[in-house]
This record gives C-alpha cells, sequence and structure tokens, in this order.
RNA sequence: GUGGGCGUAGCCUAGCGGUUAAGGCGCCAGGUUGUGGCCCUGGAGAUCGAGGGUUCAAAUCCCUCCGUCCACCCCA
C-alpha cells in the first residue's frame, strides 16, 4: 500500500514457524506425561535438575560433533548485547554435562542420577512429529560405565512408557564402539564403499564424508544389495565393548524388557559410544522415535572434565502425546470449578469476589461471573465451564446473608449462609 | 536444503469467472419479573493468506511471495 496517509497497519503475528501454543484443551495431556514422568524419575532414584534454556554456543558446538547436521545447520545462534555468542539448546545432555563439571559433581557419590523437563530448539523443516521447540524428559546417569547403569536407564524409560499406558512399544537396541573400535571400523567401511560409490544413491555419497554410519541405514533400493554386502559393526567391536554389550543384554533379559538387536541404528551425535538404543510405538509413522538414548563415555572430557562415563535418553512430550492421542489412551481430565458465583448487582459482585476468596481459602476452585450480565448468561457460563455448584447472589440473598446454591448436575436448590459456603461445595474447613 | 498438497470469519466447510461471499460449531443478546444443559429468534465477526497480472467482470484463471501440512534429509 503506497500510500503515506495510512497509518501503520499493526501485523497480524502468528507463533514462529515449527511453534505452537499448547491450549487448555491440550493440557491435560502434557500435564500427564509431566507428571508420570516425574513420578517414575523419582521411584528410580533420580533427582531433577534444570539448565538454561541457552548456553555459550561451545557447549554445543563443540560437543555435537563438527559434521553433524545439529551443528551445521540446526543450532539457533545468536550474540546478546554483550557480545557473548550464545545458543538455544539444541539438546539437554550437553547442558547438564557441562554443569555436573561446573558444580563439582564427580565428588558426589557416583554415578550421579539425574532428570529434566525442557524445551529444545532446532532449525529445521516442521512436518509430522517435527518441530522446531519441542520439550524432552531427558535422564542422565553420570559417573558409572558399567552395563549394568544402562539396563537401569533403559528399565526407566520401559516403565514410563507402561505407566503413560502407551501400547506395543519396542525398544531397538545396538552398540557402536568406543573411541578404539568405532574409528578402525569407520574407515573399513570408508574403504569398502570408496570402491561403490558409483553404484549408491547420492544422499549416500554425502554420507560417506559426513556421516558413514548411517550408510547403512539407507533406504533405496540400489544401495540395499551394497549393505548386504558392508562389513559389520559387530565384527570390528572391540572385546571391551562386546563383552560391554553382551551383559547389557543379560541384565535387560533378566528384566524381561523385550528388545531386538538392529545393527542399523547409528545416534545423530559424534558422543555417543557403545550404547544406543531407541522406543518405537506400535504405529510407525515417518518421525516414529519417541525416545531414544546412548552413553556418551567421552562428552565430559569433551567439555573441559576429567573423563566421565555417562548414559542417558531423552523422550519427546509432542510425540509421546501424539502416540496417547491415537490409541485413545485415557488421560485425567482438567478438575472443574467447585462453585461458580453468579451475581445480580454491584453490591453482590463485590460479596461474590470476598466469597469466591474464602471458598479458594478452603481449597475448592471459585470462579466468578463476569460483571454486568444477565443471570442467564452467567448460568450458560457456569454450565459451560462444567462447575458443580452455582452460587446466586442477588439482593435478596445479600439481606438474608445466605447464597442461593445450585447443584448443576441434577439442578437442585437450597439456601447456604455466606460463612457455611466454603464446606458446603467441598472445602476443607 | 530438496520435492509435493493446501490456504474462504476463532474453528470446520460450501461457493471454483458475473449483482450486498453461504452454512454449521463457537461467541454475544433475547424467548416476560433473578436460573444452565435441548430448542427457537436475532446479532457481531471475512480487506476470500499477501502482492501483481489476465478480463467488461476474479474468492474463482495465471505469476511471485508468505504461511501451513506431508515427504526426503535428520531427529524427540
Amino acid at each position: 500500500m503506497p500510500n503515506d496517509d495510512d497509518a501503520p497497519q499493526p501485523r497480524k503475528y502468528a507463533a514462529p514457524r515449527g511453534t505452537s501454543d499448547l491450549l487448555p484443551e491440550a493440557w491435560p495431556y502434557w500435564k500427564f506425561v509431566r507428571d508420570t514422568g516425574e513420578r517414575v524419575c523419582e521411584l528410580f532414584g533420580y533427582q531433577r535438575i534444570d539448565t538454561p534454556m541457552f548456553e555459550n554456543a561451545g557447549v554445543f558446538l563443540r560437543t555435537a560433533g563438527a559434521g553433524t547436521d545439529v551443528v551445521e545447520k540446526e543450532v539457533y545462534l545468536f550474540e546478546d548485547r554483550g557480545g557473548e555468542r550464545l545458543a538455544l539448546r539444541p539438546e539437554g545432555t550437553a547442558t547438564v554435562m557441562r554443569a555436573y563439571i561446573e558444580h563439582g559433581m564427580s565428588s558426589l557419590p557416583q554415578p550421579v542420577r539425574l532428570y529434566y523437563i525442557a524445551p529444545n530448539f532446532r532449525y529445521d523443516r516442521p512436518q509430522a512429529g517435527r518441530y522446531r521447540q519441542h520439550t524432552q524428559l531427558g535422564v542422565e546417569a553420570v559417573g558409572d560405565a558399567e552395563p549394568m547403569i544402562d539396563a537401569e536407564v533403559i528399565d526407566l524409560q520401559a516403565t514410563f512408557y507402561r505407566q503413560l499406558g502407551l501400547a506395543a512399544v519396542t525398544l531397538r537396541l545396538n552398540s557402536i564402539g568406543d573411541s578404539v573400535c568405532r574409528p578402525r571400523y569407520i574407515e573399513v567401511l570408508r574403504d569398502y564403499y570408496r570402491s561403490h560409490l558409483d553404484e549408491v544413491c547420492a544422499d549416500d555419497r554425502m554420507r560417506f564424508d559426513k556421516n558413514p554410519l548411517r550408510l547403512l541405514d539407507c533406504k533405496e533400493d540400489r544401495c540395499q544389495p551394497i549393505i548386504a554386502g558392508a562389513p559389520r559393526l559387530r565384527d570390528y567391536l572391540c572385546d571391551a565393548c562386546r563383552q560391554h554389550f553382551a551383559q547389557l543384554q543379560a541384565y535387560l533379559r533378566a528384566l524381561a524388557i523385550d528388545f531386538i538387536l538392529d545393527e542399523r541404528l547409528v545416534r545423530g551425535l559424534d558422543y555417543y559410544t557403545r550404547t544406543v538404543w531407541e522406543f518405537h510405538p506400535a504405529e510407525e509413522g515417518a518421525q516414529s522415535s519417541i525416545g531414544s538414548g546412548g552413553r556418551y563415555d567421552g562428552l565430559v572430557e569433551l567439555l573441559g572434565g576429567v573423563p566421565t562415563p555417562g548414559v542417558g535418553f531423552g523422550s519427546g512430550f509432542e510425540r509421546l502425546i501424539f502416540n496417547l492421542k491415537r490409541q485413545g489412551a485415557p488421560v485425567p481430565p482438567a478438575p472443574p470449578p467447585a462453585l461458580y458465583l453468579a451475581h445480580l448487582t454491584p453490591e453482590a459482585a463485590a460479596e461474590a469476589l470476598r466469597l469466591a476468596d474464602a471458598v479458594r481459602s478452603a481449597g475448592a476452585e471459585a470462579v466468578v461471573g463476569p460483571q454486568g450480565r444477565s443471570l442467564k448468561a452467567q448460568m450458560r457460563h457456569a454450565n459451560a465451564r462444567r462447575a458443580r455448584y452455582v452460587a446466586i447472589i442477588g439482593s435478596a440473598e445479600l439481606a438474608a446473608g445466605e447464597a442461593t446454591l445450585r447443584q448443576l448436575a441434577d439442578g437442585s436448590e437450597r439456601r447456604v449462609a455466606f460463612d457455611g459456603l466454603p464446606a458446603a461445595v467441598g472445602g476443607e474447613p
């Protein structure tokens, strides 16, 4: 509009791409997942930790690995007004390990068992199950290299899903070796692929440089024969890794946790070592993984701490909720208000405000009707909010010092003295 | 970053070249004096995503951009 006389039109804002508003009707799901996660973590003796939503950029850029997508294109980078180079957290583990080092947690009894619920940010094209801001439950067991703790963390995760009521989740498990045997394997794999580069797809040629382990996970038909003939990671695991993996499987069997070995399972971040796993729901989709984890024995060192082993997982709320909804899992509904106070005069409005506070003090929910509306309108509103009771306060009630208390379910009505109202609607004295 | 689908009131949808863009849900107000859910009546609410073009005429056709959804990549 090239018209100078036009006042600037206020822009219509929308939530940024890949983000969404969590509306009241969706909150019960969120609360259910959050409460269940917190409870299960506490059952396993994990303690809550919260770290900032942004960190010095190096915390993520130097740990995730140079060629990874996270570092190359997904991190939200910015400079603050003081010139600090910061990044919105793309994942939780690195920030928690930074805190572990900063607060000297290596002097606590090991392992240190931690959990958190926090948003992560990744600049990526949104699609089903993938957002630029998503929330994860994260669990980390730090300072223990033994496979028993891997089993414990996986057990915790499986328990979480069981308590959520998620149907038929499957666990896929793999070992990707350590800093000794994995580089050796990657060399062997590269040597093998080098002679097949003209036969594989374009993506694979990229993976060859950036992420060779992913070559094994290609879905292109023409790449399948190449994959079939490729050297196998499990044949190149060192004895220590092999034994670690075998013991973990024995523990999982002891826990009666089913798993399938998936040699194609690889993690996106470089700091993973040995154990890696993913949980998938019964019905698969493009972004199907509902939670994944792994061991990261080299991470603390990358952040400048003394070498410290660790193992953990992250599980995305949005995908969990999507699966809960898809299978029609029951979640506890948000509690409706106990009392709605309808008022007919300005004096009654003042009394309604006062009575509402008295009811709340007694621990029951109270909502007052909007000013200046008819009784009918307030009754409709009370009904829409599913209130259990409506207290009607007009001049007659004011004169008598009593409210007319109506129960919405059956329409029954009685008079209740003002000071008896909290008890009458279920409040504690 | 690549490819495809879709963009009409808060939500869902009709209209697909021709006078004041239609319906449902929701919202607001009424259906006698101070009473909800069902029903009835009325009302508010849309520069038909934005810009440009074709045409006597465009929500309807074309182009560009933006947004959104889905898929690849990757990941929770």
